[in-house]
RNA sequence: GCCGGGGUGGUGAAAUGGUAUACACGCAAGUUUUAGGAACUUGUGCCUAACAAGGCGUGAAGGUUCAAGUCCUUUCCCCGGCACCA
């Protein structure tokens, strides 16, 4: 009899015989041979090698992203298909603070765990490609980057108020810190600290991360997160002249200067708020005289400082705020309106002073409710309510016409705004302006498990004004197109700064004991003073190294692009020629990136003989990266293109999220619940195919779904029937022959195959094609289900070509038993996973269907039809079933036909 | 408040404007088995009805159409993201 479906038997096998084969190498294509064929790079998010090992969302995840590489393998393009680990960053060196092991030491464990998993579930990866983020080789060039962009002008150290983690005791960047302000990583309460920090100015790319965005296969969620985190804003800035109560102006302070995006509204104007930490309110309590409320606003301003973020923000709806004693005057009809201090606005936007017009704006107008500050409306709104404004209601913004503003009344807002823009730019009282919400990049983290920067600083050379753009030429050319006010690099604030030249790259991470981070907002580097004292690369003296370490985003910020050229085949070879002698200088071609001294020709030889294969054509991940990694990504990618150093401006041309998975509880998967499920027991239990077809099956791809072992019994199910059924066959001595066992019909006999059979593994084929580059795993499945349900049940069965095709599109979801039943059944030499994907030509033609009749719209009955039949023949034939006899009586009125979809007959 | 995604059986979910609930889980009955958290067969939206047959059904209310889960208008609810951003 049969052999039991026993995936562990064969499951092992295959890994090794893969691995053999090299089934999975990626085949780059030179120029010549790009010619008609296609390329497919696909690229999961790469993991965080965690100590717990694999999760079922990574499955998930890795199991749609094979899927993606193996269909496009089929279907003869060339694929890159790597995996490597991120493994530097707080979460790796947290867990090795609490294990009490170096991360050093800890970090290769969980690789080499996570890999194990890997395997075992099939994932099609090219392993020569495999790297850390953590590997010297790696890093040298992450640091050699990082020394570009310095160059370019990109990077600047200066001391600023910044997010810190107490408990992770460093620094962060703004996008790291979640919205009720805490830490994304460790859930703890950021706190301000004033610290020397590494910038990157990621703000002088905002207009080209916004506008390249337009070409993007992504998310639409994802595309709105990054616009809306860029936050562009076009507005204008204008100027008040501030008077005293005695309607003179002040000498001091002569103009408050507030943004708006809506001037339009401006005659409605009524006051003016001031943030707490505006400098005109420090100005204010420093004046001698003229002050009748400053004790008032004194106490203001304290009462705010003390009050944390979050009590900020839970006293939203109550507006709070304390008047100046001074008056602006509104330069459009001269009226003086009063200054007040709030802190519902806020410092770091705009200019940190905004013009109030309650009328048209639901802060203001709860703040002008709140003090009795008059309320104009200008903006007469779709409704044509012109009536005084007293409700919340009626405060609206979207649409309208102008009224009470002179020589704007009557136009559209829209028209409105242009013209007053012009209007207050001509005379000189404002500026147009535009603003982001994105903030230049805080870079540096006081923590040890981390890539060195490597920078040097002299104080000697600092004295005499000397830094790197005194002796730097090659990135000169670019650097001036990017140069501007902020740009720190040349000036004296960078004085004493140099990089580390490229041959002293990697400037390794010393192994150490004590790698705790520390209370001091210092490096634990910087109590290691073999590493800290060193020569200047200037003036050859005494000097100190940068003890801050790069951030985790920094090594997958550019992890995809060394991909296209890591090489562990040609590192192997090098060595191999190495021992047999002085190099050849031709050798340097089989040179892979990790044993190359990083260097722009070096970078560039890389990418030129990379193959064609940048950029990532599928990009498959969770959406939490939605603001860190993928805009950080996109950042590098365009100044690397500036560089000259890649051709492409955007690394990810396609996106598609994967949905989480909770426990069956529908809680999260976590020690602490009990109810995580391991992959590695789900695999001992019923194989990973059954795993893998489970995963796609459950849900769409993108949804968020909770775990289900009974669901999962489905899908092993599923597995086992396919398995079966070919099985059977197996031992039944034909020419491979398939047909059911003790059919009398069709061994080995192509004419004897059930036509309607064939149609409907045609129409599965088809199905399948399109729905796999759709992401629409489940329904693929869904689809083969089907079809193995009428399979199973019809006595004459495929030819051995068609139940081979079957195979074979199951094959990107259950590549372990497709490629033994291959292999043994069909006794094939080559691996299934190389073999051409099924094509079904032209139109399939369906004999029978069953067509739906209707009689007023409504389903009244049906009959057998073709594509083909003609309306008088199906007519004839609806009309002479019983059941619709009775509801037509003589000629109906009208006959909709719609071939093979439905007749319509209305009485 | 703004932006994005949704609302369809007991559950996960399918449906280029054309038989709503494919596929799977669960459940029920039966067959088989020493047994089963095994396999197989049949059934399974709701209501009336023994059957036949009919009616109602995709969050709600309208509309367009021969025909609407799908298109349009209004509205309610859920999830995710952003937010005193001027």
């Amino acid at each position: 009899m049969s052999a039991k479906y026993q995936p562990s038997q064969f499951e092992k096998k295959w890994v090794e015989e893969w691995e053999n084969e090299k089934a999975y190498k990626s085949r780059p294509t030179s120029a010549k041979a790009t010619v008609g064929k296609e390329k497919s790079y696909v690229l999961a998010m790469f993991p965080y090698p965690s100590g717990a090992g694999l999760h079922v969302g990574h499955v998930r995840n890795y199991t749609g992203t094979d899927v993606v590489a193996r269909y496009f393998r089929m279907n003869g393009h060339s694929v890159l298909h790597p995996m490597g680990w991120d493994a530097f960053g707080l979460p790796a060196e947290n867990a090795a603070v609490k294990a009490k092991k170096n991360p050093m030491d800890m970090v290769p464990e969980h690789i080499a765990t996570f890999k194990k998993q890997m395997k075992s579930l099939g994932f099609s990866y090219d392993w020569d490609r495999e790297f850390a983020t953590t590997d010297p080789n790696y890093y040298k060039w992450t640091q050699w980057l990082f020394i570009q962009f310095y160059k370019m002008g990109l990077l600047y150290k200066k001391n600023a108020p910044i997010n810190y983690c107490p408990k992770c005791k460093t620094g962060l960047a703004e996008e790291e810190v979640l919205p009720d302000g805490t830490h994304e990583r460790c859930g703890n309460k950021i706190e301000k600290r004033d610290l020397p920090q590494w910038v990157f100015k990621i703000t002088k790319y905002a207009d080209r991360l916004l506008s390249d965005l337009e070409g993007l296969d992504w998310p639409k969620g994802i595309l709105e997160m990054q616009r809306n985190w860029i936050g562009k804003k076009e507005g204008i800035n204008i100027d008040y002249k501030v008077v005293g109560n005695d309607h003179r102006v002040v000498p001091d302070f002569s103009t408050i200067t507030c943004f708006t995006t809506r001037p339009d509204t401006n005659f409605g104007a009524t006051f003016i708020v001031l943030a707490p930490e505006h400098e005109f309110v420090r100005k204010i309590l420093n004046l001698k005289s003229q002050v009748t409320n400053k004790s008032k606003i004194q106490k203001y301003i304290e009462e705010t400082a003390s009050k944390s973020e979050q009590d900020r923000l839970n006293e939203q709806k109550k507006k709070t705020g304390v008047f100046t004693g001074f008056y602006a005057i509104n330069n459009l009809n001269g009226k003086e309106i009063p200054i007040w201090v709030s802190d519902f606005v806020l410092s770091n936007f705009g200019t940190g002073a905004v013009v109030g017009v309650p009328a048209h704006d639901l802060r203001d107008y709860d703040f002008a409710k709140e003090f009795g500050i008059d309320i104009i409306r200008v903006v007469v709104g779709k409704d044509g309510d012109k009536s005084k404004i007293t409700k919340r209601e009626q405060v609206q913004e979207e649409e309208g016409k102008m009224i009470n503003s002179e020589f704007l009344d009557g136009l559209d807002i829209h028209v409105a705004t242009k013209k007053i823009m012009d209007f207050i730019e001509e005379k000189g009282w404002g500026k147009r302006v535009t603003t982001y919400h994105l903030r230049d990049w805080i870079f540096s983290r006081q923590r040890y498990w981390g890539e060195p920067i490597p920078m040097v600083f002299c104080e000697n050379c600092a004295k005499n004004q000397l830094n790197q753009s005194s002796q730097s030429k090659s990135v000169k050319s670019v650097k001036t197109d990017l140069t501007d006010s902020t740009d720190l690099t040349g000036s004296t604030e960078m004085a004493g700064w140099f990089p580390l030249p490229e041959s002293e790259l990697p400037l390794k991470l010393p192994y150490v004991k004590s790698y705790e981070p520390t209370e001091s907002g210092e490096s634990p580097l910087s109590t290691i003073l073999e590493f800290v004292n060193t020569k200047c690369p200037n003036c050859g003296g005494k000097a100190k190294r940068e003890t801050d370490t790069m951030p985790n985003w920094a090594g997958s910020c550019w992890y995809f692009i060394a991909f296209a050229f890591w090489n562990k085949e040609k590192d192997l070879a090098l060595q191999f020629l190495s021992q047999r002698g002085p190099l050849h200088p031709e050798s340097e071609k089989i040179v892979s990136a990790s044993s190359l001294t990083p260097s722009f020709e070096n970078f560039k030889f890389q990418i030129s003989n990379s193959g064609n294969l940048l950029p990532v054509d599928w990009y498959l991940g969770g959406a939490e990266h939605a603001v860190l990694h993928l805009l950080y990504s996109r950042f590098w990618v365009k100044a690397l293109y500036d560089l000259k150093l890649l051709d492409f401006k955007e690394p990810f041309l396609r996106l598609r999220n994967q949905g989480m998975i909770l426990a069956e509880d529908h809680r999260k998967m976590s020690k602490s619940f009990g109810n995580v499920i391991n992959p590695d027991d789900v695999i001992a239990e019923f194989g990973a195919d059954a795993l893998r077809i489970y995963e796609m099956f459950m849900a769409p791809f993108n949804q968020e779904i909770s775990w289900s072992t009974k669901s999962l019994q489905g899908s092993y199910r599923f597995v086992k029937r396919i398995w079966d059924l070919y099985q059977v066959y197996s031992v039944i001595p034909t020419k491979a022959g398939i047909q059911k066992p003790g059919s009398p019909i069709g061994v080995g006999d192509d004419k004897a195959e059930d036509k309607q059979l064939v149609v409907r593994l045609q129409k599965t084929i088809k199905k399948v094609t399109s729905d796999i580059p759709d992401v629409k795993f489940n329904t693929s499945i869904a689809a083969m289900m089907e079809f193995l349900n009428y399979y199973e049940k019809n006595p004459q069965g495929l030819s051995k070509e068609n139940a081979k095709k079957f195979l074979q599109i199951l094959a990107p979801f259950a590549p372990f038993m497709t490629e033994e039943i291959w292999r043994s059944v069909f006794s094939e030499k080559d691996s299934i996973h190389l073999s051409s994907w099924p094509k079904v030509e032209g139109e399939i033609v369906e004999e029978e269907i069953i067509l739906p009749i209707q009689v007023n719209g409504k389903l009244r009955g049906t009959v057998i039809s073709s594509q083909s039949e003609s309306v008088e023949s199906v007519k004839t034939k609806a009309l002479k079933d019983e059941k619709i006899k009775k509801y037509i009586t003589g000629e109906p009125k009208k006959v909709i036909y719609v071939p093979g979809k439905i007749i319509n007959f209305i009485v």
